[in-house]
RNA sequence: UGCCCGGUAGCUCAGCGGUAGAGCAGGUGACUGUUAAUCACUUGGUCGCUGGUUCGAUCCCAGCCCGGGCAGCCA
């Protein structure tokens, strides 16, 4: 037996028939350990269920998912996460605890050991003749996932159980996948992973509420002389946030290491209740020097297609599983985004063709006010039918850091449209000039001494660059074709709630 | 935060001004290489909370709480 799990890559059939690949066997109840003599080294479902040839010996532990009797052995379906797919265990009616298993309910935690052999029904190649069955954790019949399907909304209410149900079991496999995703495709174009504050100073970042970070007794808390409150004395000795964002910072890095990018939470205090806002989000936010916003928009879709044909790829299992019972259209969908360009149109263009589109919208369609949502939406939907970038906006609707176009009347915004979801990515080229950022500051009613540090990489060496952030969520949402933001968040924080 | 919809068994829902039903889950039994197994029987309810109208409210009204959808804010 090998001590320790080697690459697939390096296998050998006689290695796999050793249990190879398996896990460190590492259970708590000193009675399995005794049973199964503390040496065999469990084998995960996904594998065992993957394998070219049966097994003398083999350990599987996990939780059954429904156990079926029949006249001489009972049916358990084990489970252990590994993927979507469950392990059949047969348990024989001569197994000594067989009582026990017989009052095995959906949820108990199981250790099996028994020989991987070819299935005699249909509906799977692989199952395991159980030759000793370890009850770990009994489950009774209060617990509340049923092999039935379950309504999100009901699951949501338990948030420590619902990744043992195959929809969030997938969701959550997904979101790991797509997270090593983004590293790999910024780290395979020499992009340098930065860490942004998560506390910060600054509370005029322009992107929503704060959430303030204090140590202050908030019942009694320090007074200045004037009555104000004494920030002073705080921790920090300053009032001090949650992050909204970590662009200003990644932009000081990126006038440094040239190509960075971030990868972490994001928190906002505005009241929404949306199905695709939370208060605590990951954001993924790449900068690049010397970049303007041809290339940034450019990025942005080979980041987006990336990320779709990583998850298509290497989630297919999970997939399956959203386009037969979350969204019918998903994988349609997400091949048509493969195979053609993200439409491009400017603000100028899309408001044009919204205006002469003869749709009627709730709210009119007007030059220098923002695009609604239901225009967002009928550009991506209705008109293209694919995602489509924004670029270009007027000044007046857009933060100060985005850069003056040459007709003094746009900004070099971009916003990345998708179907479904409506803005995916919101992006920019940085106003990377001195005197102009400084006017559109004063436009802002802005303190320049509250960004002297970010004024400091324009007046030393300044580059043009740009980045934009992708909500790591809604990213998770339209390749899942989940449609609420809760439902792709482990356990999601939303105004009222932060319970588990 | 605004508008709309909802809250009845563990879950999904039906119902109704006269004190409550189904399917699934749970239990018991039968049957069976089953696979959301099947069949029979069966346990299970402060009808979200508070107040009001009424002889009587789960049902009608008001307020509140919770959930969902849409909108704004944005990623």
């Amino acid at each position: 037996m090998r001590r320790r799990g080697m690459p697939p890559a390096c296998s050998s059939p006689a290695l796999l028939q050793a249990g190879h690949g398996a896990v460190q066997f590492c259970f708590g109840g000193a009675n399995a350990t005794a049973m199964f003599g503390g040496m065999l080294k469990s084998t995960p479902v996904k594998e065992a269920l993957a394998s070219t040839a049966p097994r003398d010996v083999i350990l599987v532990q996990g939780w059954v998912r429904t156990r079926r009797d029949a006249k001489t052995f009972s049916f358990l379906e084990l489970n252990d996460g590994s993927c979507l797919k469950s392990l059949q265990v047969i348990a024989d009616a001569a197994l000594p605890n067989y009582a026990d298993i017989q009052r095995l309910n959906t949820g108990a935690s199981v250790a099996i050991r028994g020989k991987l052999v070819a299935s005699q029904g249909q509906g799977q190649k692989w199952e395991v003749k159980a030759e000793a069955v370890d009850v770990i954790g009994a489950a009774d019949a209060t617990y509340p996932l049923q092999k039935k399907g379950h309504t999100p909304e009901f699951l949501r209410e338990i948030a420590h159980l619902r990744p043992r149900s195959n929809l969030f079991g997938c969701v959550f496999r997904v979101r790991s996948r797509l997270a090593y995703a983004i590293h790999q495709f910024f780290q395979d174009r020499g992009f340098v992973y930065v860490h942004t504050p998560i506390v910060t100073g600054s509370d005029c970042e322009g992107a929503g509420e704060l959430f303030r970070v204090t140590t202050l007794d908030l019942q009694n808390p320090p007074k200045r002389e004037d009555g104000a409150i004494d920030y002073a004395k705080d921790f920090f000795a300053r009032p001090t946030y949650l992050t909204v964002s970590g662009q200003l910072e990644a932009e000081a890095f990126a006038c440094a290491l040239s190509k960075v990018y971030t990868f972490g939470p994001t928190f906002r205090a505005e009241n929404s209740n949306t199905s695709r806002h939370a208060s605590e989000f990951w954001m993924i936010e790449p900068e690049m020097a010397f970049c303007d916003l041809q290339g940034n928009m450019d990025l942005a879709e080979e980041f987006v297609k990336h990320l779709i044909r990583d998850v298509r790829m290497h989630c297919a299992e999970d997939l399956e599983l959203f386009a037969k019972f979350v969204d019918k259209e998903l994988l349609p969908r997400l091949d048509f985004v493969l195979d053609r360009p993200f439409q491009r149109v400017s603000y100028t263009e899309a408001v044009e063709l919204l205006t002469k589109s003869g749709h009627q919208f709730e709210y009119p369609v007007a030059y220098g006010t923002n695009l609604q949502s239901e225009h967002e939406r009928y550009l991506t939907e209705q008109h293209f039918k694919c995602p489509v970038t924004v670029y270009n906006y007027p000044k007046e609707i857009k933060p100060f850091y985005m850069r003056l176009n040459d007709d003094d009347r746009t900004v070099t915004a971009m916003d990345v449209l998708v179907p479904g979801i409506g803005e995916i990515i919101g992006g920019s080229q940085r106003e990377e000039r001195l005197d102009v950022l400084q006017k559109n500051m004063e436009r802002h009613q802005l303190d320049p001494k509250d960004y002297g540090w970010y004024l400091d990489l324009r007046r030393y060496g300044t580059v043009p660059h740009s980045g934009f952030g992708l909500g790591f969520e809604r990213m998770l949402m339209f390749v899942t074709g989940v449609a609420n933001i809760r439902d792709v968040v482990p356990f999601a924080r939303t105004p009222g709630n932060a319970a588990f």
